[in-house]
DNA sequence: CTGTTAGCGCATTCAA
DNA sequence: TTGAATGCGCTAACAG
């Protein structure tokens, strides 16, 4: 038998012992098994899987300047498919560097975002991913992060220059805008982020240069910047929709908002009202389904992880060195 | 200035000499300030302040029988928004709980799913919440695991005998089936996972037993259960509904295969040819704007993840002991 | 209420 | 090639 019950847990003595080695060679084995002989190898080895031995991992990154082989990921809204992907792109870049990750879901909420940026570095993280909150940063300071690699993903921080990977927000959200000018709309809805959040922001921008590049002027009645989920896209999307000079498109500047919108504009179409073109930041599944064409800005949330991912690895170890980067990744816009 | 660059991380020995005080004096005021004079707790916080000290977690638990406040998450697919939901929900009981998620994607791959799990142990997790993959479970054995305690979701793996979260499979499949066979649809194709895998097999009961019923015998010919990814579906999808005797009804047991579906199903109404009805076990979102009626199966993964996370606490929190519960979540049918 | 001592599991020294 | 001593940061247990 080898049960390995017991309140204390098994350490590299007891293998030691039972191997009949020192647990230096058990260290030693375990570490590579580099100047230490096959047969004692054997002999560990047989141990640690008889006793069932893992290594403890924090003890073993006690030691200072040892890595602890955990990166810290922390992003907005796991809800959202987007981030799903976000996160798996973070998780296999970090995977295949030995790495694992730590996550957690700030909600949009800056002090949320401060306990989990100050846990991570309490549990050592060698380095941290970020979709930042968009309030204060203090937390995210230099002088605060000591030597933990930052690097910030699809948001930047106003007044912190670190390692970031971005999507052309403002050019997407240009050309998409321009993709419905040119289908000959003139009265175009914005739904969006509050300004305060850096994409809403860039979104907004690239939106607005469109529409003053033909000379129209914004309308403050249809542009809703304010929401964060689904059911408040929705109810923004009606009380657009229902206006005496509704808007015959909309921009959706993200996923939240494309899909609360369409859910407004379904419950339209079923009762008989028109439904307005759409451009969507952000895909989604099925959007070639949808009863109103649907153009697409497109861009791969995963490679935007492994981007961010990579770009933290290439810090850590050692390849890159000096002033921060910025990656900003194409976007593509498909049409319906 | 209170710049702690260097290489060197900080301790309580630098704190407690900023601070005047013992070590000892620092640690305790850090956790909680118990029977340490106020002015002296005060002189402790500025001095953590100035400096930017963490508490190193990993030294805090290396002391046997310190928890570590981690808990390991291994699920099969991120990428699917389904298990995103999951994770979260998962990850805001854990933070309710003062804990922290390590999360691993196994991407349904054993060898992948047992790294992972040795990787958490090795890492001293409190405790572990897996959605498994369907092989070998050698590693989760309690021989394995030792005292780490273990949560399963959605699924169960063979002679393991654990705290379970799963899902009513059978029932809802049965009922999503008679849904179908009540409208009159009697040659009804099945898409799902493949037998190994626990929900596939009950999923595919639950459908079977509704056929049987009413005296109907499945055809392999338009059951297909091989599909993980949406365009292995969606082809699955294809070869069913170009057959000279192609299903009027399609019954998806999971959300990769449901998507794949209705991507084919909507080329092919594109195209003239007429779409099935579809009953999918797992909702999706704008499920309600799909050119063809779609019935779903419908259940809350965000919830799943919370309730085994509670299972886990329960036994961390010695709130629950004794024999493995399992808790079957009931689903909702919702017609179009 | 405060400080000193000791040891958690491991790996980097150094000595054999 | 192997082993013994030492210390990583922190906190129980024990003095004071």
């Amino acid at each position: 038998m080898s049960t390995s019950r017991g309140a204390r847990q098994l350490t590299i003595k007891e293998v030691a012992s039972h191997a009949g080695v020192s647990p230096m060679t058990v260290s030693r084995t375990l570490a590579g098994g580099r100047n230490v002989r096959p047969d004692l190898q054997e002999r560990v080895m047989a141990a640690v899987q008889e006793l069932g031995y893992y290594r403890n991992e924090n003890a073993r990154s006690l030691r200072p300047g040892q890595p602890s082989g955990l990166v810290g990921v922390a992003i907005t809204n796991l809800a959202n498919p987007y981030y799903g992907n976000f996160a798996l792109g973070v998780e296999e870049v970090a995977a295949e560097h030995g790495r694992r990750i730590m996550l957690g879901n700030s909600g949009e909420d800056d002090a949320r975002e401060r306990q989990l940026v100050s846990d991570f570095i309490g549990r050592q993280v060698d380095g941290l991913i970020l979709v930042p909150t968009s309030g204060e940063a203090e937390h995210l300071r230099p002088e605060r992060l000591g030597d933990v690699p930052l690097v910030l993903a699809s948001r930047r921080v106003p007044g912190l220059e670190v390692d970031t990977v971005l999507l052309d927000d403002v050019g997407g959200a240009y050309r998409g805008t321009v993709s419905l000018l040119d289908a000959g709309h003139t009265r175009i809805g914005f739904l969006g982020n509050r300004s305060s959040v850096f994409t809403g922001e860039r979104r907004y921008r690239g939106y607005e240069q469109a529409m003053a590049e033909r000379g129209l002027v914004v309308d403050p009645l249809i542009v809703a910047r304010a929401q964060q989920d689904v059911a408040a896209a929705s109810r923004a999307a009606r009380a657009m929709l229902d206006l005496e000079d509704a808007p015959t498109a909309i921009f959706s500047a993200n996923n939240r908002n494309t899909i609360g919108a369409l859910r407004e504009i379904g419950r339209r179409i079923r009762e008989g009202l028109p439904g307005p073109a759409v451009v969507s930041f952000d895909d989604f599944e099925l959007s070639e389904l949808m009863p109103v064409p649907v153009t697409i800005i497109d861009h791969d949330a995963r490679l935007l992880g492994r981007e961010a991912a990579t770009l933290l690895f290439s810090r850590l170890d050692g390849s890159a060195e000096g002033a921060p980067r910025t990656v900003e990744l194409p976007v593509t816009i498909e049409h319906p």
